[in-house]
DNA sequence: TCACAATCAAGAGCAGTGCTCTCATTTCAT
DNA sequence: ATGAAATGAGAGCACTGCTCTTGATTGTGA
């Protein structure tokens, strides 16, 4: 399948990758409002126009950008579920928040790109769907792990919020309780609010200690999706 | 202080302000990457070198917004306060997220340009820090409204975040135990999160009913700071 | 009242951007 | 070997933020 053809297509493989490394050097350096075409071709030494073989226009190119990132920040969180392979839920969980954030931290421009303002257009491209939920499953997985068998208590869920409950499990998790698949993407979009708060810059001359001050909410998040201190 | 001196002053003032609106026009149809101080100019029958004299720069004109929809945002959840003086403390704060979500919902852009991606540089300026509080100081007000007198359980603080949470607590609110105020500006960012990922399409396919979804989620975060469900 | 100074609009212009088009060259499959 | 496809270079268009100069309008102190 992605068996290389001849010296053309590696070229193109190559340069592909070229200009999205270049491309990501500038946006970590400048941030996304500052990426030029122009600018990554005049470093590669190539003309502009030339580029435009490889990627039909920029926002193709922070397209791409955008679908490694999501890749990057899900690796993130899966190796650090694999690494706490055995050990409690609660532990994973935080574990896997502690990594999430790290990545984010170490790289605040491509965070940004994911999880700050859309700029692109306003609905997603195709490609970055799948990427985008790699952290998400993680999160659905750990928690998974401390819901086989017994029920943990979970605060009931409103009435009004019932048929939503049942469709969204249905959708994510068919063998959670909705009340844990409800609560589990709000926390997921927590552990966020959390992480771009800090990256953004919004606990400036409010929260010093961020990394203390992290562990312990994240810790707490997990105790809301059920995962208990001891067991 | 502001009285108007003449005419050319008063001409200032107005002009100004139609900059900024014409801004917001553009900004809410377009968004932040989009706005161009030429097409403002265009738009306001004006030459764009003009445009100059009452905006030094396009961050400028940027900030000028960017304080705006703070203190949109901040009077909206001001508002929702007030209007709920006399309710449970439990129901007020789950009526101020609301109106903070519900504004952002109805200013998606305005709402982008003050929690997502930080555009202009890194540090925010000087002018944007005050308006940028007033939303967390309701939070504050509205949970101290159920602290007063008695304790409320919270979870413990672990080792490590005993001193910044004395510290964090003596800077936003020294009336309140430590232990609250760490879950308070937690809280916060966490309710941004939720907004966040609402407004920036990442619950697209995945919650449907996002007012249901939200108003338990925010109902979960006022328990979290200790506000009771009965009392 | 009048002259001077501050303020302001307008226009030209500069450097930069994303993107398109044409044209020559190189590579590949037949 | 030949024709087709892919690639690179260059010119050019419309747009951007921003600066500078020029001339007109407005406010103010002698």
């Amino acid at each position: 399948m992605t068996t290389v053809r001849g010296a053309r297509a590696r070229a193109r493989i190559e340069i592909t990758a070229a200009i999205k490394d270049e491309a990501r050097t500038q946006l970590a350096a400048e941030g996304a409002a500052k990426l030029s075409l122009r600018a990554v071709a005049r470093e590669l030494g190539m003309v502009s126009s030339a580029l435009y073989r490889y990627f039909p226009s920029r926002d193709d190119l922070l397209t791409a950008l955008i679908v490694d990132a999501y890749d990057a920040i899900g690796a993130a969180a899966e190796k650090a579920a694999s690494e706490t392979a055995g050990q409690r839920p609660l532990d994973r969980w935080t574990a896997v928040c502690r990594a999430v954030r790290a990545w984010a931290v170490a790289h605040p421009h491509e965070y940004a790109l994911i999880y700050g303002s859309p700029v692109p257009g306003y609905s997603a491209p195709q490609d970055t769907i799948v990427p985008a939920s790699r952290v998400g499953l993680v999160l659905i997985e750990t928690a998974r792990g401390a819901h086989t068998g017994e029920g943990v208590a979970l605060p009931p869920l409103p009435e009004g919020l019932r048929p939503e409950a049942a469709r969204l499990a249905a959708d994510i998790a068919p063998d959670l309780p909705p009340a844990l698949a409800v609560t589990l993407v709000a926390a997921w979009s927590q552990l966020f609010g959390l992480i771009s708060f800090e990256v953004f810059g919004h606990f400036h001359n409010i929260v010093e200690d961020r990394e203390a001050f992290f562990a312990a909410a994240a810790r707490r998040l997990g105790q809301d999706v059920g995962l208990l201190p001891r067991g």
